[in-house]
DNA sequence: GTGTCTTATCTTCTTACCTCA
DNA sequence: GTTGAGGTAAGAAGATAAGAC
């Protein structure tokens, strides 16, 4: 293209753009929506660029038979309608993503209410053997052995019944043996599984709107303490 | 080098009009 | 025939970048 072409059709634009203007908003009569053809050429060329330089933005006009105006603001109303599309997109690509996040968070939320349950079961049964062998094998009797063991610390008790008594009331031995079979550790590690339990209790995972105060780092440094791989700790 | 003005172009919002259900 | 929603070309306003002085 010449030169002076493209100052002509840079003067067009503006006088059109001029008319356009006295026109306050009318619209001429003679082509109010661009052809078919004009639309898939125009297509065509914002896919490989959305933005025009001003002379190939003149060069399109001229193949058209659009006012290099015309094409402008095509490619603006492309630009924005582009945009509007593009962020419907985002959104309902987010929207998907979440809905997925949040029916996971509730399948782990009933996994961990079940593991709590579990817990409390298995704690419930480590504290049952503890009165359960003190009325078997104590009872009655239990209370009297158990004032004779207690006589036996300071003082003589025959040997039999002391025995007896030593290996089946004595609960804190019994507990940690169970302890250690069930989890393979002894007995203050107990406290740290209640603490990291409640720690991790519904406060922060029953709603939504707490889902920001589940910190899911603080939840693995409780155990990582003293189990480098907190996954051992549950196995 | 810096500040100011001009110009072109952009984005965003709005308007006028057309089409279609 | 009327009406309302949606699409589209174009106008208006404000922001910004680039060039001239």
């Amino acid at each position: 293209m010449e030169e002076g072409d493209f100052f002509n059709c840079c003067f067009s634009e503006i006088s059109s753009g001029m008319t356009m203007n006295k026109k306050k908003m009318k619209k001429s009569n003679n082509q109010k929506r661009f052809s078919e053809e004009q639309i898939k050429s125009l297509e065509l060329i914002f896919e490989s660029e959305t933005r025009l330089e001003p002379r190939k933005k003149v060069q399109v006009a001229r193949e058209l038979g659009l006012q290099p105006r015309q094409v402008a603001i095509w490619f603006q109303n492309k630009r924005a309608r582009w945009k509007t599309k593009q962020l419907e997109k985002e959104y309902n690509t987010l929207r998907a993503n979440y809905n997925n996040l949040a029916s996971q968070f509730e399948i782990m939320k009933k996994e961990k209410q079940s593991l709590v349950s579990e817990l409390q079961r298995l704690n419930e049964e480590m504290q049952r053997p503890k009165e359960e062998k003190h009325h078997e094998c104590c009872g009655d009797q239990g209370l009297a052995l158990s004032s004779s063991t207690e006589s036996h610390n300071g003082k003589s008790e025959p040997e039999g019944r002391l025995d007896q008594g030593s290996v089946l009331c004595n609960d804190g031995d019994y507990n940690n043996n169970i302890k250690t079979e069930y989890f393979g550790f002894e007995e203050e590690t107990d406290h740290e599984l209640m603490n990291i339990v409640e720690k991790a209790d519904d406060s922060c995972l029953t709603s939504s709107e707490n889902w920001g105060g589940f910190n899911s780092d603080s939840l693995l440094d409780q155990s990582s303490s003293n189990y480098p791989n907190w996954w051992e700790f549950w196995s």
